[in-house]
RNA sequence: GCCGAUGUGGCGAAAUGGCAGACGCAACGGACUUAAAAUCCGUUUCCAUUAACAUGGAGUGCGGGUUCGAGUCCCGCCAUCGGUACCA
């Protein structure tokens, strides 16, 4: 097969300015403090979400953000703006791992070589990366800071008074261990016995592992925790001022989950307790203290500490087998298989503060530990889970809460209480804070708030990841010092997990021991930590003394906006997880003044996913993926980035076509061939059509139309349309017998941020013939339109009857709103439609239509 | 179940409440060519009427509503996709 010939020479362009573009360090952002910083300049920080580098390199899914974020950049750096424009790498993580444990290839080599290959790939796109700020998070030099930032978290508390993070030092009770924002603590995690290793959360789909789909187990083990609860309601407050999707913001609330209630204190009906037992009451959590008087049993999860003591002797036996079935469940069973509810007495009561009666206490595992105070008061009448359980186990139903029509029972919405001596009559939201005050003043309750976030576990069994910078001592945890930083992994040939659960690390011995009486701690950083703060060192990757200097961290994170980083691009799969975690450090060093401003990111777009020609997700499975090489091969990079963007808005998900980026290819070729012809060798020189001449009043206004449009549409980052309307000034062009080179001139400069290369090897023959403007086009000025040459003398403005399309006419700009109704009563159409009605109205809009009313 | 997004030609898509389908793909026709590719020009929502220029009607998932006028705003459905799931 013989290779077709290039609708234009991009495969000789593309590396040449990729070349240069590396030799000029064309894309430098320099930071205060160095020689050729401009302090007149105003920031601009654009972000993408820095990939795992995985080693099946890059697909076209990869650099639509990218894309997206380089045309942003370049364009604001034609803007006057100091442009911030990083790339690294995600560098630590289980694929890496995974892979060790197959082939025994250390993840070191392997991750080096898969960021060799992502970085090919990028360069080859002509991405305007400043190069010189590349880190990865694997690197000593980076996690040395996380780590070093780990023990800020470590060495911290939340102070509830001032609602900040403080230091340890600061806190004034005898157990700082139990408030550090760091802590250890003994909780359920993801057992996977077959993989003989403990799994995050991610790892574990519908209660299977995701590798090799084995089942998981519940399995309480000693984990490190970071409280990003007591963050909760800064949380959610501060999303308020950030430019993000509402849906993500929705997204982000919804998973914190803050649920606004009472916690109500039943005490336990004396005959009750058991010997030696010493609790008087049960806490309960709920949002309907409005309800109370409809509570006719209590339900405890399964695992709440009270259980054993408040167990009658005739119950146990039922108790302990119940509890052994809930513990033997898996997840998968437990949610998903066990709709069905189940529980058992515990034989013991409680009494209902509202109206002193004796409810039964129960156990059953629709009730969570994990949330509220692990106990609930049961409104069967009022919720759909508790009307299900009293009815399979024939407990009482009371009505306490009267809808406005249709059956009280199951009705969860807002009424008129009922059967409530305090409360009857009152609507939900007043009866709430009435039995609030009741409960408060009885010393039975009072008004909470509580939130479904979790903290967040932090440690995994694994080797791939980040050393905890601590030591154990006669069983207790100790900070290692900031001196000795980083605590890089030992070398280790078998990265297997145990089988134990205990991590891979503990087969070190050497590395384990770390003096006669202490060991190092064995869990390593979950793969969220070193993106959690990136964007940071992003601002001042060389800093050898400080995660980020303080100056330059003001710079760029800085400013007058709420938060630091102008623009971050990304998917949407990292809604909730990455961008919670990282605010949440983020907020945890702002309240140790090591940062300028609470929150990371001021704006945040969502990509949407690019599909296989098929329509189906990119995947091997399907044969589908296509490699953003292959397409740069056979049409260039520059064609490779207008298609990406051209495909439809951003945040849309949408196939890919091979037939979209030759539609793409032949619209820069005509851009090429605007300016350039083949002579009789078939070189191509500069086409003599381009000339020094003046431009045509339509042509004038097309610049003009297009500027505006080309400049708005980036702002809002409509590429497609922005797109579009270069292609319309191309058409416009390409049969003009004379191309003004004034017009050629701002097309390439419009065009520049999609299609780099192309633009920039156009504006250097462009200056060999007509050397009257800037040597190079990425140091133009992006122009201003001129809105004098978008107006016209004459509109033609549209006729309607009743609504509909009749006719048109041409009319004087601004024609006086009389005059174009008298023209349009007198158009032969309009009589003809209109006659023998009456003319009830006439609508006029200015330079747009006429619309006659009649019937 | 709940939350969110989306629904417009054969396809990707455009349209501050004011000419629905810009721009591109595909298809078809023409020019150039010995021929093809490439390139350039044109047609292309559907239905009906007409020999033809053309004319009429319908049309943005479905049903209502607001308005002189609705793809766009409001109410109620349906479908697809994504997230989440006993959170009291």
């Amino acid at each position: 097969m013989t290779e077709r010939r290039k609708p234009y020479p991009f495969d000789q362009i593309e590396p040449k300015w990729q070349t240069l573009w590396d030799e000029r360090c064309a894309f430098r952002a320099p930071n205060p403090g160095e020689p050729d910083f401009d302090p007149n300049r105003p920031k601009y920080y654009i972000l993408d979400m820095f990939p795992y580098p995985s080693g099946a390199g890059l697909h076209v899914g990869h650099p639509e953000g990218y894309t997206a974020t380089d045309i942003v950049a370049r364009y604001k750096r034609m803007r006057g703006f100091t442009v911030l424009h990083p790339m690294g790498w995600d560098a630590f993580g289980l694929p890496a791992e995974q892979y060790a444990i197959r082939t025994g290839q250390h993840p070191a080599i392997t991750t080096r070589e898969n960021i060799a290959k992502f970085k090919m790939q990028l360069k080859r796109i002509g991405f305007s990366y400043d190069w010189d700020r590349e880190i990865s998070t694997a690197e000593p030099d980076y996690f040395r800071w996380t780590q070093w930032i780990f023990l800020q978290i470590y060495n911290s508390w939340f102070n509830p008074e001032t609602n900040r993070a403080e230091p340890i030092s600061t806190y004034s009770g005898a157990d700082p261990d139990a408030v550090r924002l760091a802590y250890v603590a003994e909780v359920p995690v993801n057992w996977c016995p077959d993989l003989g290793t403990v799994l995050a959360n991610e790892e574990v789909i519908d209660g299977k592992s995701e590798v090799g789909g084995f089942p998981v187990v519940k399995r309480p083990m000693r984990q490190w925790m970071l409280r990003i609860t007591a963050f909760a309601r800064r949380l959610i407050d501060e999303l308020d001022g950030l430019d993000w999707p509402d849906g993500i913001k929705l997204l982000q609330r919804n998973w914190i989950g803050a649920s606004e209630g009472a916690v109500v204190r039943f005490a336990v009906a004396p005959a009750q307790l058991q010997a030696g037992g010493t609790a008087e009451e049960i806490e309960v959590f709920t949002t309907r203290p409005d309800t109370l008087y409809g509570a006719t049993y209590l339900v405890l999860a399964p695992e709440h500490p009270l259980v054993d003591q408040l167990t009658t002797q005739e119950q146990r036996d039922a108790v302990a087998a119940y509890r052994e079935q809930v513990g033997s469940k898996s997840d998968l069973e437990r949610t998903d298989l066990a709709k069905d509810k189940t529980g058992v007495a515990i034989g013991a009561f409680a009494i209902n503060p509202a109206n002193g009666e004796r409810v039964p206490i129960w156990i059953a595992d629709y009730v969570l530990m994990g949330y509220g105070t692990g106990a609930i008061m049961a409104v069967p009448a009022h919720d759909e889970r508790d009307l299900e359980f009293a009815r399979k186990f024939d407990l009482p139903i009371r009505e306490v809460v009267q809808p406005t029509e249709g059956e009280a029972i199951g009705f969860t919405g807002d009424g008129a209480a009922i059967n409530s001596p305090l409360l009857n009559g009152l609507a939900t939201a007043e009866a709430k804070t009435k039995i609030i005050s009741w409960l408060e003043d009885n010393g039975r309750g009072r008004r909470n708030i509580r939130f479904k976030l979790r903290d967040w576990l932090f440690s995994r069994q694994r080797y791939w990841g980040e050393p905890f910078p601590i030591v154990w001592r006669e069983g207790k945890h100790e900070a290692l010092a900031e001196s000795d930083l980083p605590l890089t992994p030992p070398p280790l040939d078998d990265f297997k997990p145990t089988g134990t659960g205990e991590p891979p690390l503990a087969k070190a011995r050497d590395w384990v021991r770390y003096s006669e009486a202490a060991t190092r701690e064995t869990n390593t950083m979950p793969q969220w930590a070193g993106s959690c703060w990136y964007y940071l060192r992003f601002c001042d990757p060389r800093n050898a003394d400080r995660f980020v200097g303080a100056e330059a961290e003001h710079h760029w994170m800085g400013g007058s906006q709420p938060a630091g980083v102008d623009l971050y691009v990304g998917g949407t799969e990292h809604a909730v997880l990455h961008l919670l975690y990282a605010r949440f450090w983020h907020k945890v060093l702002f309240d140790l003044g090591h940062l300028s401003k609470p929150e990371p990111f001021q704006r945040l777009v969502n990509q949407g996913m690019i599909l296989g020609e098929d329509g189906r997700k990119m995947s091997k499975r399907w044969g589908n993926v296509v490699d953003p090489l292959d397409v740069i091969a056979e049409y260039g990079a520059d064609a490779f980035r207008c298609y990406e963007m051209f495909m439809g808005p951003l945040e849309q998900m949408k196939p890919w076509s091979m037939k979209g980026v030759e539609g793409v290819s032949r619209f820069l070729a005509r851009v090429w061939r605007l300016v350039m012809e083949e002579n009789q060798a078939g070189e191509w020189v500069l086409s003599p059509a381009v000339q020094d001449v003046p431009l045509e009043k339509r042509q004038l206004k097309m610049m003009h139309a297009s500027i505006k449009k080309v400049s708005d549409d980036i702002e809002a980052l409509a590429f497609n349309t922005a797109i579009s309307q270069m292609m319309v000034y191309v058409n416009e062009f390409t049969n003009a017998p004379a191309k003004p080179v004034t017009a050629m001139r701002m097309l390439l400069v419009l065009l520049n941020p999609f299609a780099p290369h192309l633009t920039s090897e156009l504006w250097e023959i462009l200056n060999a013939r007509f050397p009257d403007a800037a040597r190079d086009i990425t140091d133009c000025a992006w122009p201003l339109h001129n809105p004098d040459y978008l107006i016209e003398d004459e509109v033609e403005i549209v006729i309607q009857v009743n609504g509909k399309l009749r006719d048109k006419m041409t009319v004087a700009i601004d024609a006086a709103d009389a005059d174009v109704e008298a023209a349009a009563l007198a158009n032969p159409k309009v009589g003809e439609l209109i006659a023998g009605k009456t003319i009830r109205k006439v609508v006029v809009v200015r330079n747009k239509l006429v619309n006659v009313v009649a019937n």
